[in-house]
DNA sequence: TATTTTAATTGGTTTAAACATTATACCAAT
DNA sequence: ATTGGTATAATGTTTAAACCAATTAAAATA
C-alpha cells in the first residue's frame, strides 16, 4: 500500500519564491545583481505586486536578497552568510528551547575540536589576526556590546582557520547565543570574561601545538561556562522566579563530558 | 569619539513583527492558542492589512506561527521546534556555501559525542524505540526518501538521548543535509547505506559501553562520510562539470581529524 | 439519523492610488 | 572647488477596497 502524501496547493506568492530562489541558486542572479522591479516582476509572473512582494519578503528574511528602497532601490542578491542560521538558533533560545547549560554543553564538544583544526591551519595572515584580536580585547569600549563582540573574535577567527564552514557557522550561532545570553542577564561581560582569556588558546595555536590548543580551549569553555550558569542563576535569584525569557523550567543536560 | 550606528526605520510590519513575538515569547499566547484575526490586528495596530499580513509571514517562516484559512482559520501559535534550523542549513547547502566533505568532518565531531552522551542516559523506553528503528531499516519500503529517513532514526533517537537539544538540533540538521545531498546526487540509500550499519553503534549504547559507543559511531561517521564523498564524485563524473547545484568549486575541508 | 446544502468567517489575491525614500542632476552661494 | 539646496525620477512602502478561495459549523433535506 503505498503511503499518500497530503496535498497543499502552493501559494501563489511561494510559487513566485521557488522561482526566484532557483535563478539565484542556479547562478543566474549573482551575489550584488539585482533583480527585476516589482513592477516587472508583478508583469513577468503575470500575478499582483502584492504576490512579488511576499515572495520577495521571503528572500529576504532568508538572507537571499536585501531590498533597498530609492532611484537604484530593488532586491539585491546577497552573498548568503549564516547570520539567518544564527537567527534560527536565537529563535529557539528565545522560545526556551534550548538553554546555557545546552549551550555550555555544546561549546565544549564543538570548540576544543574548532581548536584542533585552527592549530593545524596556523599561517602568519592568521597569526595577525589572533594577535589583533587579543590586542583589541584590553582596548576602551564604547559600550557592553561592543567588548561583548570584541571577545568573541578570536573564536570567531579560530573558526574560520577550521577550514570548515559548517563549524564556522556552528561557532557563530554558539556565539551569537552566548551573546544573547549575556545582553538576556544584564550582565557585564568586562567581569565575567577577563582580558586574555584566550592567550593560552592562541599560544598553543602559534606553536601548532595542536593537544595544548584543545586542552586549553577545554579548559575555557568549562570556566567560561560555569560563569554563564552562575551569572543566570544570579538573575533568577535577582529577579524572582523569573528566568531569562518565560516562566518555563530549564532544561539541565542530561550529563557532563570532560570534567 | 562615540561610534554612530547607522540609522534604519523600522519597516510598520517589522514593528508588528516585533511585538507579535513578544507576545508568544513572553507566553501570552501559548502553543495551540490562535492570534486575532488579521482584521482584528489591524484594527489594533491602526495599520492596513497587508502590513498585518506581511508580519505574520515572517512569524510563519520562522516557524512561530502557522496559518490556516477558513471559518477556524488564523494564525495559531507553535511549539517551536528547529526544523526551520534545518532549512537555514539546507539554504547554505543550497548555496554552495557548506558542502559535502565539511558535512563529513562535522558528524565525525558531533555525532560520536552525542553517541557517548547517549550511552550514558539508556533507559528501556529508548532502548524499545531504538530496538524499533533497526528493525524499521530492513522492512520494505515504497520510495527513496521514505528508506533514507528510516535510516535516520537511530541518529535522531541518540541525538534526543543526549538530553541536549542545541545537539539534537544539530543532528537533524545534518541528518537534513545528508538527505537533501544523497537526493541531489540521485542516488540510491539502499546500496549505499545498507540496513545494520548502525548495529553496532546501538549495541554499545544499548550495554551503556561509553568508548564503544563513541567508536562504533566514529567508524561509521567515517565509512558513511566516504560514500557520500564518493557519491559526489560519481555524480560529478556522469555530470561533467556540474557539482550538486552550481558550478562553483566545492570548499575541501583543510584537515581530517582522528583517522 | 445521515447526508447535503447553505451561510459565515477567515485568509488569499487583485487593483489602484498615494506616500516615502533614495540617487542623480543641476544650480546657487561661498 | 566645495558645500548646500532643490527638482526629478525610479523604486519600494503603505493604504483601502473589492473580490475570490478555503474551511467549518449550522441548517435543511431525504
Amino acid at each position: 500500500m503505498p503511503r499518500f502524501k497530503p496535498v497543499r496547493q502552493l501559494r501563489v506568492s511561494e510559487a513566485v519564491t521557488e522561482q526566484l530562489k532557483e535563478s539565484i541558486i542556479t547562478g543566474h542572479f549573482k551575489p550584488s545583481e539585482k533583480l527585476p522591479s516589482e513592477r516587472d516582476l508583478s508583469e513577468q509572473f503575470q500575478v499582483s505586486r502584492v504576490a512579488i512582494r511576499e515572495a520577495l519578503r521571503k528572500l529576504e528574511n532568508s538572507g537571499f536578497i536585501i531590498i533597498r528602497q530609492g532611484v537604484t532601490g530593488g532586491a539585491y542578491v546577497t552573498n548568503l552568510t549564516s547570520e539567518y542560521l544564527v537567527s534560527a538558533f536565537l529563535d529557539l533560545f528565545l522560545a526556551d528551547k534550548i538553554s546555557i547549560p545546552e549551550l555550555r554543553q555544546v561549546r565544549l564538544i564543538v570548540e576544543p575540536e574548532v581548536a584542533r583544526l585552527a592549530a593545524l591551519n596556523i599561517t602568519p595572515e592568521y597569526a595577525q589576526q589572533l594577535k589583533e584580536a587579543l590586542d583589541a580585547e584590553e582596548l576602551p569600549i564604547s559600550s557592553l556590546s561592543e567588548d561583548m563582540e570584541r571577545k568573541q573574535k578570536v573564536h570567531i577567527i579560530l573558526a574560520e582557520m577550521s577550514g570548515n564552514r559548517i563549524l564556522e557557522a556552528l561557532v557563530r550561532s554558539l556565539m551569537g547565543l552566548t551573546r544573547r545570553a549575556v545582553e538576556a542577564a544584564e550582565a557585564d561581560p568586562r567581569f565575567m570574561h577577563p582580558p586574555g582569556m584566550h592567550r593560552p588558546i592562541v599560544e598553543a595555536v602559534f606553536a601548532g601545538d595542536v593537544e595544548a590548543a584543545v586542552t586549553a580551549m577545554k579548559n575555557h569553555a568549562i570556566e567560561f561556562g560555569d560563569t554563564l550558569i552562575k551569572m543566570e542563576k544570579t538573575y533568577r535569584e535577582k529577579n524572582s522566579l523569573s528566568p531569562l525569557y518565560t516562566t518555563t523550567k530549564k532544561k539541565e543536560p542530561a550529563n557532563s563530558i570532560a570534567q
